[in-house]
DNA sequence: AAAGATACATAAGAATTAGATGTATTAAAA
DNA sequence: TTTTAATACATCTAATTCTTATGTATCTTT
């Protein structure tokens, strides 16, 4: 990872619900490639940050799972929950609140896609 | 504060940074205060989080101190030293990218000032 | 056959912040 | 005039979150 770390503190289950609700269902290893895809390799998901927070989520009630065999291997994949799909929307509203609450506190100049 | 406070984890010594590279120099209470102002009571620094923050950028050379007294009180002033007017740019630079990445990674629009 | 990628997971430790608490002075309100 | 709120410093415990290390196992490519 690019950044200091810290910087993704507070941030990563808004990851995951917002790629959750891009993708019906998608399972733990992927999640990570995924975003590592999606920037370029400049946020890393560690599998250490993943897998508990997954396990948060569901203990949660916010993500359903179900395991597929893909040979004798175990995937397990998770999907949102309707409750899943609303706090992915408030987190992600919250987070670009933030985020603009940031950029006029520090007046910097994100450059949009 | 009324963003999870896990948002503003890694963001505090950067919001501290910035605000000595715009006013030379600066006391507890005011950063405290300042920032409140700025964000419109949306970020609140908490002494508990502000004071070891200063302490720890004043052991790593990033800010010197120099105590005024008024009248009876004591006034810790804390301004920028070379070094950390450096770090304070790289960390905006540091944050800004950060930023440009999660908003293309979640794909929102933050609205600039 | 070995190495690297896929895929799950846990556990110890580091780092950071919130919240509580403490001390003390000064100003404003009751 | 008393007491409350604001100013101003600071520390400490606990909670949270993530990193790093470790572990297991399968599949694919060299």
């Amino acid at each position: 990872m690019t950044y200091s770390p810290e910087l993704l503190k507070g941030t990563l289950k808004t990851i995951v619900l917002k790629l959750l609700s891009d993708h019906k269902k998608m399972y733990g290893y992927e999640i990570t490639q995924k975003v590592k895809e999606l920037t370029r390799d400049k946020i890393q998901i560690t599998e250490g940050a993943l897998y508990p927070t997954l396990h948060a989520l569901e203990a949660d009630g916010l993500v359903t799972t179900e395991v597929e065999y893909i040979g004798k291997r175990v995937r397990k994949y998770y999907s949102l929950s309707p409750a899943g799909r609303t706090a992915g929307r408030e987190k992600l509203k919250e987070l670009t609140n933030f985020m603009d609450t940031m950029i006029a506190l520090l007046d910097i100049k994100p450059k949009m896609a």
